[in-house]
DNA sequence: GCAAAAGTGTTACAATTACACCCATGC
DNA sequence: GCATGGGTGTAATTGTAACACTTTTGC
């Protein structure tokens, strides 16, 4: 086989690159969408996207697609979700499209363009293509990483009180945590770290809140195994 | 925009859909791979996989090229792993190429065309493109479902005893587990349930095993939130 | 009876949740 | 001083790892 460009055999399909960027704002997880303008699904919001170039790869697409939105270094933590392969997904034509999962910290503000705005993820609004149903995948991915991954760092400031962090988790996972659970879970597992700085306590009082960081910039697993572990190398200690 | 077809602004890739299927043999795990005879790579052993048809889905896709190799019906789950983007991943020129994870029951044995043959992830051969490296993120998923789901009932077969079990994850995961460990929660997580079948000893004696299914034919999540659960509503009972 | 294999009972340990209590500050 | 918000101590609970022991078979 000397070529594996377009032929009967091997069809070509444009290639979009989509991202879905959340954020907790005002104690609510958001996400990003865009409202169309043109057909189809004029009026319907839209995941922001674009065609893949010919000479970057995914990753690098989605970045300069959401270059456009918000400046790519306010968006702490990119990774791939799932690719969408639909053959009816656009009525216009066969596309494929690879969804990223983007987090922005709760402290930055991006300027939007005038045609782009936050959503609650609670309340979606009428989305376009399988648009709702890949935010739906994001929350899901989030949610799940949250618990066993540090990605917390992604959603919070640089520096935070324990009480801040708290409503972050509450806001995206979409239930109660205390902040003593949270606190003792995260610091066991030294996913956070005290900065030894404090916050003036409100007009109302109040113990001044300690600050902390996450301890490490990017991702990491830190809690691998729920289950079946492997064997811990030596008998528990015997009486 | 009136047509989504190639344009300078909309190229058009081939996109070719990978399969890494893999399956416990003998208390190993290996991984499917077919020899290359053609340029590039040739000689090397390739992922099963093939281009995108025009009203296929990426996961009919799969199936499709995997008929060639095995009975699909053999093949008991079948997930999207990633898709790979770099440029340069074919030297022949731009593809984007989609990897999905398969899995066979241990118990069955598939006939393969004479250039396909199973190979043991712990020491894979001289792999093409970036197939390699697709396999490690298989191995990483797969891994990682045996904790937190019952995927294991898409390695095993139909009816097995907890020892037979045992050597399937030990396989899968690569490291000691024991039978009792196992067997405690599984069958606690309802995920196993016994068949009311024993099998006979094998010639050296020894107590007759029972039998046991997974309880669920499909995947499904078992231990959702390994921390930070959502509040159980009530206080511990007091005393 | 003895060895082999399977399964159960029990204990030890680890992690987490829940909740009471103490600490530090503004007014 | 007192209300308010923050943090620590501690108990209760759950779930899992480890290991001893019993059960059931072949020879």
């Amino acid at each position: 086989m000397t070529s594996v460009w377009s032929s009967p055999e091997r069809p070509a399909y444009p290639h979009q690159a989509l991202a879905v960027v959340l954020q907790v704002r005002a104690g609510r997880l958001v996400v990003m969408l865009w409202r169309r303008a043109n057909e189809p699904f004029a009026g319907a919001w839209a995941l922001p996207g674009g065609p893949l170039l010919a000479d970057e790869t995914l990753g690098a697409s989605v970045a300069r697609q959401l270059a456009s939105k918000v400046e790519v270094r306010q968006l702490s933590h990119l990774e791939q979700l799932e690719t969408r392969s639909d053959p009816g997904r656009d009525p216009r034509g066969r596309t494929v499209a690879t969804a990223y999962l983007g987090l922005v910290p709760s402290h930055l503000d991006p300027a939007l363009p005038a045609d782009t705005a936050w959503h609650p993820t609670d309340a979606l609004p009428g989305t376009a293509f399988d648009h709702g149903s890949i935010v739906g995948s994001a929350l899901g991915r989030l949610r799940a990483k949250l618990s066993y991954t540090n990605v917390g760092f992604a959603l919070a400031p640089p520096s935070f009180s324990i009480a801040e962090l708290r409503d972050i988790y509450v806001a995206a996972l979409g239930y109660e945590v205390t902040a003593t659970n949270l606190q003792r879970v995260l610091l066991r597992r030294g996913v956070l770290a005290a900065t030894g700085e404090t916050a003036p306590p409100g007009r109302a009082g109040g113990r001044p809140a300690m600050l902390y960081r996450f301890a490490a910039p990017a991702l990491e697993v830190t809690d691998p195994f729920a289950v079946l572990k492997p064997p811990s190398g030596r008998g528990h200690a015997a009486s």
